[in-house]
DNA sequence: CCGATATTATATCGGGCCGGCATATATCGA
DNA sequence: TCGATATATGCCGGCCCGATATAATATCGG
């Protein structure tokens, strides 16, 4: 996706500034599923404002930076609206460090491969909690999601993609419980098997 | 993961061509889960060749383009070696442009939204499918994994990298289909509580 | 039998994006 | 008080993808 569509998006929620933007992507109601970086964000929305997708107002600030606040345009508008219309996005793939790896797993020591593993397991629950957390209102005393965004995950949409996030990442770390032992297992005797294991 | 590592780890399985090398990661016994271009492949083994990790041997073809074949050296196994012994690979969060664009549902028409899930369902089947038809031994008469990659599914690496596969895209195809009409009855209950919604 | 297309093979280039860095201030905890 | 963190913008090096160029052979349909 697009960073100035990113931007687009952040922006058909309520004006901000690219700070606010990055911080949306990172942990405010636009986290998991889609990032962006400073080094993106600021060119974008400066193209954006040349093809007067949006506006920016200037606001002074007590001290720090004059702080640069935008807001779509109803051309901005308009063509978040097409991008979210227009071309099917792309069949997406998993792509996984870890799993590539763990494709040589017989290179490495049955250690590091739990160590890997177990890790990961527990990022995968970690995510997937943080997004029930999320999603389930954030209902009491908790400051929450921040800016403003309490009801959104009572939308549909985000509501069947915050159940979608937590239900795959729970089933990868099921995986990865269930199977780990058999793994294990396995590469100790095909390292067993083979020549020079010594010192590793 | 670096496209010279990802080299790497493709000549450590024998030595390749660059085009081979991107077949491995296209359809080939590396595919799935991580891919490179020529646009990177290329400079990749270049860098390398600089750096001794590997060497070139530079066969005169029957007319095409002379091939370089290109082989690991002692240093470039161990510094392959090096990458799956080093640092853990960063916590991986599912990036998706559909899940983004879902977030934004009401924006959507209910049919726009059914033809965007469904194709992804299909997508995600089909990847399922293509995973395990390579993993299953390609056992009988079809040319399966061309490039002599017949037994490398039965390692135990493999095996468990294709089952997270094929678990992961079915769980997800089975999440979409399964929410998918609650989402879509959400979706115009929404529409119809909005005011403008005439010729969408 | 001829032309269109695919395949094998290498390489460059533009553009997009990330991560790190620079800059400036204010506040909060150790 | 000193470093870390937060607010806020922006640049730059470097990595990578996708498109394109080049070039010769193979194959299949008309």
């Amino acid at each position: 996706m697009d960073v100035r569509t990113l931007c687009l998006a952040a922006l058909s929620r309520g004006d901000a500034t690219g700070y606010e933007i990055k911080k949306m992507y990172e942990s405010g109601p636009l986290a998991h599923f889609q990032g962006a970086s400073f080094g993106s964000i600021y060119p974008a929305l400066s193209r954006l404002l040349d093809d007067g997708l949006v506006q920016a107002e200037a606001r002074e600030q007590d001290g720090r930076p004059d702080k640069k606040v935008y807001r779509l345009t109803e051309r901005g508008r308009e063509a978040f609206r097409g991008a979210l219309t227009g071309p099917p996005p792309e069949p997406e793939t998993i792509k996984s460090d870890l799993l590539f790896m763990l494709m040589f797993a017989t290179e490495m020591t049955p250690t590091h491969v739990t160590d890997l593993i177990k890790a990961r397991v527990t990022e995968l629950r970690s995510l997937a909690d943080r997004i029930e957390a999320k999603a389930s209102d954030c209902g009491v005393g908790d400051d929450c999601g921040e800016t403003a965004s309490a009801g959104f995950f009572r939308e549909p949409g985000p509501k069947f993609v915050a159940g979608y996030g937590v239900t795959i990442y729970r089933a990868a770390a099921d995986y990865m419980e269930r199977h780990q032992t058999d793994l294990v297992r396995e590469i100790e005797t095909a390292r067993a098997a083979l020549p020079n294991m010594a010192a590793e």
